[in-house]
DNA sequence: TTGACGCATGCCGATAACGGCATATAATAG
DNA sequence: CTATTATATGCCGTTATCGGCATGCGTCAA
């Protein structure tokens, strides 16, 4: 019991901002790893890591060329971020409004994780 | 240098799985901590802590209702994850194809974080 | 083959995130 | 006032995460 589960989904790997850069950097197309901690101000090994978590989540693709390794996106993975969030886009304008719903008693069911 | 900078920010609130199923849950409305607790079989301080984050990042908020204390949802903390995530979303169907830009000199600029 | 380059990995130290448990605080009930 | 309910907080132990540094491995050039 302790520091339970986090690791190793999407929503993880996007909660580090560094991460985010990296992701955004490759909007604009492939680019090695050294490239990538270069324009982001991080350490080779730096990126690696931060490459090895993004890959392993799917949201970058990795492919060899020469002695580099150039990273691309792979959007996909974005996905399923973009659906979790759907879900609250009716209660963006009036979720304060609602703050009043009150329930007090329980017995509902939600479905979904 | 240690362990940097996740804390505190919405991408890193909805990280945890538990917290996403807090948020899910008050979809339906606004709930009091030991019910939250009970309806996700966590413990009732656990699920204090949660919501203390959540608090934190501004993705809920609470009131007083008698000795206890009501929490609600409020979704508009999402619309940056949203809004990020939407920066993709071209890429959702090609990134793929698209794996062969070969961007093999810098010199290129991405604004935006 | 030897050396330089590009990248991944391993180890380490620091920190903070989580869960569990006990307890403090607030508020209502009796 | 006292007891009970509802919630927050504090402390502890465990583990994972992140950064830095050194090193290992593959690839190309000379």
């Amino acid at each position: 019991m302790a520091r339970a589960a986090t690791t190793s989904d999407v929503f993880n790997a996007i909660a580090e901002p560094q991460r985010r850069a990296i992701l955004v950097l490759l909007r604009g197309g492939d680019r090695p790893v050294t490239a990538l901690a270069q324009e982001l101000g991080l350490t080779q090994p730096g990126a690696s890591k931060h490459l090895r978590v993004l890959r392993e989540v799917g949201l970058v693709r990795d492919r060899k060329a020469g002695r580099q390794r150039l990273y691309g996106l792979d959007a996909r993975g974005l996905r399923p971020v973009r659906e979790w969030t759907d879900g609250f886009e009716r209660f963006w304008n009036q979720s304060f409004d609602r703050l009043g719903a009150y329930v007090q008693d329980l017995g509902r069911d939600e479905k979904e994780s």
